[in-house]
DNA sequence: TCTGGGGTCCTTTTGCCC
DNA sequence: TCTGGGGCAAAAGGACCC
């Protein structure tokens, strides 16, 4: 594929290739999971590969361009990914290998500048607008980085280069794969009216049947529709939104650290389960996962929330707020484990449990854990030597009794509330 | 065709206090 | 004493993104 390519439309009105005014590059990996999997096997190059789970019930994580010309895309069903294309290779996701390719990526995006601010781990959004002095115009610091990539990590990126984030992202889709596309200033109404509602960052399918029922098929569309009426169909911040995104406005800078809102488990059963026990032995499961994570993180929160989904797809959600934020395990758990029983829904079958806390405290202004009680103190201590034996030993070297016994050996209890188990009594 | 797991944000409803 | 309503936080649901 060559460099500098353009949207198969053809270049975007102005004068091509002039990207003053242009500070913004939303750099994004071709099929990144895929590519990973075919460097790391070179036997697979030219095929058309997917990554999901190999399980009943997975979906596709990333395919390579191979297997997408067969109709394949991500969050499909692999039933029907592998019905639509039986010669492709499956292969299951190894996200440790993906996050360790993404950490070189996002340290090749901050030597170029430290305004990165990643989206995901294969994307990113870069401020370039102080590396111009010293690297050239933005277009040129993106092919620097593409030739970098390539060179280093032997794999291929898309490159867009804008005026705002969202006309940036915009760009970097329409030159996939290993692309590069500079929207200018003066041209950015002329690239995005004649789009499609659904390429806007808010519009998913919903979204886009509402604005197809009113006619509104175009970003132009959109951009000729009053405000008010925006809004009265899609309420007053999404209304704005787009209505302000349909003219090019968008005033989000690139932001190098947001700090996490939520951390959470969640897990879909190979079959659906039903026995409380078994339910409750997940919720344990989850609730030390997310508070190990929260700890590693030097997190904490006050709002314990579970989810669950039955086996028709309907999802429900419940939360409850603590009196003090906590990282503790055996606190998310008696939490969790109370708002689903108090569900009353014990013996009906379920494909999905999950378990998040909310209303993070950021690190540096949590207060010395003076409110959390002396009974959670035991555990923070218990938990936090499991922290050490993990590091030294790894995952599941130690694990709470209730986890060690067969996963469905009929003789396991139902683990005991919390009150019932202090550890050092 | 049958839908993962990690999240964010927005809207609506509900309960509480004054 | 009863009722209404404003303001607020929490809860619940849903759409969306990668």
């Amino acid at each position: 594929m060559s460099r500098g390519r353009v949207a198969p439309s053809g270049p975007p009105p102005g004068a091509p290739g002039d990207d003053t005014g242009c500070p913004v590059l939303h750099v994004d990996m071709d099929a990144f999971y895929a590519s990973v999997e075919v460097r790391r096997r070179p036997d697979l190059r030219g095929l058309p590969v997917i990554v999901g789970g190999a399980g009943g019930r997975g979906v596709v994580t990333s395919a390579t361009y191979e297997a997408r010309a067969f109709g394949v895309h991500s969050a499909m069903p692999m039933t029907r990914a592998r019905r639509l294309c039986p010669d492709a290779v499956i292969v299951s996701p190894d996200f440790e290998a993906y996050a360790a390719t993404s950490r070189a990526v996002m340290e090749v995006f901050r030597s170029v500048t430290p305004l990165v601010e990643p989206i995901s781990l294969d994307e990113a959004f870069l401020d370039v607008s102080g590396a111009v002095r010293r690297l050239g115009p933005p277009a040129r610091i993106g092919e620097l980085i593409r030739a970098r990539i390539l060179d280093e990590q032997r794999i291929t990126c898309s490159v867009g280069v804008a005026p705002t984030k969202f006309v940036a992202k915009l760009a970097s889709a329409r030159c996939k794969p290993d692309g590069l596309l500079v929207v200018p200033a003066a041209g950015l109404l002329e690239f995005l009216h004649p789009l499609p509602v659904a390429a806007l960052w808010g519009v998913g399918e919903r979204t886009e049947e509402t604005l197809v029922r009113l006619g509104l098929r175009t970003v132009g569309d959109l951009a000729a529709t009053p405000l008010t009426a925006l809004q009265d169909a899609l309420g007053p911040a999404a209304g704005a939104h787009l209505h302000a995104l349909a003219w090019g406005r968008d005033e989000r800078s690139v932001v190098p650290h947001e700090p996490d809102k939520s951390i959470g488990a969640e897990e879909t059963f190979a079959k659906d389960i039903g026995d409380p026990a078994a339910i409750h032995r997940e919720l344990l499961r989850l609730s030390e996962r997310t508070a190990a994570r929260l700890r590693d993180g030097g997190h904490a929160g006050r709002t314990v929330a579970i989810k669950v989904r039955y086996a028709d797809f309907t999802t429900l959600t419940r939360a409850k707020t603590l009196p003090a934020p906590t990282d503790v395990g055996q606190v998310i758990y008696a939490t969790a484990r109370a708002l689903y029983d108090a569900l009353n829904i014990a013996g009906r079958p379920l494909r999905l449990v999950g378990v998040r806390v909310e209303q993070l405290v950021a690190p540096e202004s949590r207060p010395r854990q003076l409110e959390l009680g002396a009974a959670e103190t035991g555990w923070r201590e218990a938990e936090q030597a499991v922290d050490r034996a993990v590091r030294r030993f790894g995952t599941g070297a130690v694990r709470p009794a209730t986890l060690v016994r067969g996963e469905d050996d009929p003789r396991t209890p139902p683990s005991a509330p919390p009150g019932e188990l202090r550890p050092g009594e």
